[in-house]
DNA sequence: GTGTAGCGCGCG
DNA sequence: AAAGCGCGCGCTACAC
């Protein structure tokens, strides 16, 4: 069952559909249901389950309606995300030949699918409000339920007129559903939140930074390294957080850098040193994760981020409000099990090098991802056993290396490896030359802007190198484009994968598994002590079943290392 | 006063 | 050791 949901002034217009997207006979005109009755109704039909299939949700976007579904208690299976799969659609090389994606290119343009930033919303407060007062629902992006019924049928038309040779219509097909899948889980993990011990966090702030201090205030400790510098360097009215004021001193002091980061600090002895990347280490604890953070992000004992869904080109996600995919291992301590549960991290081991031996079906890479640490498998076939060269030399061919170290690893990487290193090399030349690469499950980079492809038109000696330099810049956006991309392609198969199996488990066994965290490879799971076991082998499971779904029956492992803990600082 | 580019640093 | 990918955010400095 397809059933359709768009906003109306006065609640929300109900529609069934066909799979391709055409009304179902006998329900012609979309029902008007009340903003009240919304979750009831919506409630009732996703227990129908004519054929024990639960309902597909078709809506523009799942941020619109999710999050005050679920404030009501309303949890779904599955939808379809318009406007996510859209975006997919539209620069898909699977589906550059239909009308979908010509006439997307110039929607996307005039009429974007996401507003862009600035004109969004700030953050909703923790506390989600009334229901539909949520300020995902904006006038400006309503669409009619005939507008968003043509566009799903559109996008099932493009679907099926990729080619399914080499399985790319289903490849892309589980993108959509994967993706779909992801924007549903992201609305369920802010709803959850972090178990977060704001006593925890303040306890840690107090032994880094001393006693909370009156607003605007520097922390004790902080005006301590201050005053400290400013007699070290002799200057009075240092300000440290001023990169010029404190370059300045620097200079005065014989201190030569060219910037004050701190990786150039270390290069000198003098005395000031120590207590400045001191100061620096703590200003920033205090600044970005502090007392502040923790009134504006942390309530009732959980941290709520919001994650944005398709927020990167490559298909990783973003975030938006307090850093959450920075959460910086200082403060991990604070990320806490409530009483009875624990937390599962888990994550993929070295996961962007074994998509790389995937997608390039690089043999003796294979072999030696057979190795539960990678590396040291590249390191004894290519490398003399030296991990760390090896480990560079990988990472280097992945972000298009030059110079220094890894730059100079190259061609011994490509001796041994030689399909693994032709492949990401061809995907940089594709960049160069302004083509477009594409993911293991057909999302496709964006093609170059027409400034750049003015530069590569630029006529002097001049304007060459510097349009030698920009179409180099792109070759390394694209050779990174398809590990990282396909990296995250198997990320969101593994999250559906397992919030399927989650839910399985909540439903048939009524444990309270919940999804709280994911970060590119890694998720968390907050579960009560004697669901632990069973949680590992969904975690596990889902893992190899993304494999799988990504690349079928290939002889390269994706293993996941898994830590049951109580405190977040305590899983590697 | 407001908006924003650049720096610096946190995460993968 | 500190360049080669992708992000968000706080701060300063500077343009308007």
């Amino acid at each position: 069952m397809y059933l359709l949901l768009a906003a109306h002034p006065h609640g929300a217009a109900l529609q069934e559909l066909t799979q391709a997207g055409q009304p179902v006979h006998a329900t012609p005109e979309p029902r008007l249901v009340s903003t009240s009755d919304l979750p009831a109704v919506v409630r009732h039909f996703e227990s129908l389950r004519p054929g024990g299939q639960p309902p597909r949700w078709i809506w523009h976007r799942t941020q619109d309606w999710y999050p005050a579904l679920l404030a009501s208690g309303v949890e779904l299976e599955r939808c379809y995300d318009l406007s996510l799969c859209g975006n997919i659609l539209a620069f898909s090389r699977f589906t550059e030949h239909t009308d979908y994606a010509r006439n997307a290119e110039r929607m996307v343009v005039e009429d974007p699918l996401q507003p862009p930033r600035s004109l969004q919303p700030p953050p909703p407060p923790a506390d989600q409000g009334a229901l539909f007062d949520a300020p995902g629902i904006r006038p400006e992006t309503h669409r009619s339920p005939e507008e968003l019924r043509a566009e799903y049928a559109a996008q099932q038309v493009a679907l099926a007129a990729v080619s399914p040779e080499d399985n790319r219509r289903n490849r892309l097909q589980l993108l959509l559903a994967a993706e779909s899948a992801g924007a549903m889980i992201a609305a369920e993990m802010q709803h959850a939140g972090v178990p977060w011990r704001e006593d925890l966090h303040g306890q840690i702030l107090a032994d880094h930074l001393g006693p909370r201090p009156p607003l605007g205030q520097r922390p004790a400790r902080l005006e301590a390294l201050n005053q400290e510098l400013r007699g070290l360097l002799n200057a009075p009215t240092l300000n440290p957080d001023s990169p010029q004021d404190l370059m300045r001193a620097l200079h005065r002091n014989g201190i030569e850098v060219k910037s004050t980061r701190k990786w150039e600090l270390r290069e000198s002895t003098h005395p000031a040193i120590e207590p400045l990347l001191a100061y620096k280490q703590l200003s920033r604890l205090h600044a970005a994760n502090g007392w502040a953070w923790l009134d504006a992000w942390v309530d009732g004992g959980r941290f709520r981020p919001e994650y944005v869904v398709g927020g990167v080109v490559s298909g990783r996600w973003a975030s938006r409000g307090g850093g959450a995919l920075q959460i910086p291992r200082q403060i991990r301590g604070a990320v806490h099990a409530d009483p009875g549960y624990k937390l599962i991290v888990a994550d993929a081991s070295q996961l962007e090098p074994r998509v790389l031996v995937a997608l390039a079906r690089d043999p003796s890479m294979a072999e030696a991802a057979r190795n539960q640490d990678l590396y040291a498998g590249i390191a004894a076939k290519g490398f003399g056993g030296d991990r760390a060269k090896a480990k560079m030399a990988l990472l280097g061919a992945m972000y298009g290396a030059t110079s220094g170290e890894a730059g100079r690893l190259m061609p011994q990487l490509a001796r041994t490896f030689p399909r693994a290193v032709d492949f990401v090399e061809q995907a940089a030349r594709t960049g160069e030359a302004g083509g477009t690469v594409t993911t293991r499950l057909g999302r496709s980079s964006p093609p170059p802007s027409e400034r750049w492809f003015q530069s590569q038109r630029s006529a002097s000696a001049e304007e060459q190198r510097r349009a030698e330099s920009i179409a180099r810049s792109r070759g390394r956006f694209t050779r990174n484009f398809v590990v990282q991309g396909s990296a995250a392609d198997w990320a969101a198969c593994w999250l559906a994968e397992l919030r399927r199996r989650l839910r399985t488990l909540r439903t048939d066994g009524h444990v309270s598994a919940e999804l709280v965290f994911f970060l590119h490879d890694e998720v968390m799971v907050h579960a009560p002590a004697d669901a632990v076991d069973a949680c590992i082998t969904a975690i596990e499971e889902a893992a190899s079943a993304a494999k799988e779904l990504l690349f079928g029956p290939i002889p390269v492992e994706f293993p996941v290392s898994v830590a049951v803990v109580d405190s977040y600082d305590n899983a590697k």
